[in-house]
DNA sequence: ATGAAATATTTACAGTGGAAATAATTATCG
DNA sequence: CGATAATTATTTCCACTGTAAATATTTCAT
């Protein structure tokens, strides 16, 4: 259906090469004549496709949303006890974030990117209904539901990002030394405050 | 001392004048020619100052983090009984953030700023240390700190992000939903899995 | 006062994103 | 098929950015 144009598919393309030139070079040094270049195209060519600079961000961060929806998928199974129903997800979310770090801040840069973007908006939200699912095993029909998932969102973004940015190290082999279920048992260690 | 020079004391000038700067363009929007041109100097002068531009935002974030000492401590009464020693400086965390949020951003991009620099890791230290009392209070003697320590600046963090992205959202009166505690308690509404 | 050091300006340069006009390719339809 | 329209890509230009080098000015030390 849109095959052989100019060049083919240069939207996705575009997409791709930004996704390396992102990880490579962070999101201060990426810039859309870069990506460009790397695609072969003029440094106004992706005009026809993206609403400038900011649109082409914004196209990385939904695709960015939708590579951790299937990360926290894949690492679930669905036969899982209720505590690994909480940590399994949990984990796929941090390997994401660890993997594709600058991709990560830039999902949650509201400066970088379009909020208002349709697709973007979908792609997100299907990642933040995997993270209510989560808070839901945790809630377990008491308490105040949006407490618990703004709780647990805020733990588990915190969490990756100081780790992104180093202010909190990792093992000798790069894995995370406390996993979801660590941290949350780590803010209740005697309930001393009954 | 180092008075009437040819400005006579240009580099606090162009802090001062980078930090109304940053919170009305943003980082994105910020830029060493604006700040220079509001002080009234050359854009190359803030050079001997500073190390390049990524020397005047971490200068920038310098500054933040004193600031955020200042408001942690100014919250803190020194009689509080125990669950206010947790609330109370984790409140004046909140109410920094929300006050500064493209400030608070900076203060933790390690992109944009040197972590490297002694002063920025002085202040960045202190800031720390103070979470560090609080968490403390949490762990009380039991328990492993660091992972206390961790989970309890995960939680703040994230949670300031997520708020001054717009993630989530505010009361009518521009405050915060939850605090602190409500955030922690958030986490165990029943303590299923024992 | 005179030379040295610190501070600020001027000028120039390689980047950036964006707008407008032009060119090339493909689609649509008679 | 052939002609017109729509889509896509290039070229050219502009304002803006951070940085470097050479120059000018002011202050300090002797």
């Amino acid at each position: 259906m849109k095959k052989n144009y100019h060049h083919g598919d240069l939207k996705r393309a575009l997409i791709d090469a930004g996704l390396v030139e992102l990880e490579e070079s962070g999101v201060e040094g990426l810039s859309m004549r870069k990506i460009a270049s790397r695609v072969g195209v003029s440094h106004t060519a992706p005009k026809n496709h993206f609403d400038g600079f900011r649109g082409l961000l914004t196209a990385l961060a939904t695709r960015g949303f939708e590579m951790q929806v299937a990360a926290m998928l894949h690492a679930t199974a669905p036969s899982d006890e209720i505590p690994d129903r909480v940590g399994r997800p949990g984990n796929g979310y941090f390997a994401f974030a660890l993997e594709h770090p600058e991709l990560y801040k830039l999902m949650f840069s509201r400066t970088l990117t379009d909020g208002t973007d349709e697709e973007l908006r979908r792609a997100s939200q299907a990642s933040y209904d995997i993270l209510r699912g989560i808070a839901a095993e945790l809630s377990d029909q008491q308490g105040d539901h949006r407490l618990t998932e703004w709780a647990l969102w805020s733990l588990v973004h915190g969490y990756a990002i100081l780790m992104i940015e180093g202010e909190i190290p990792r093992s000798e082999n790069g894995d995370v030394i406390y996993d979801v279920r660590d941290l949350i048992a780590g803010l209740h260690p005697t309930r001393s405050a009954h």
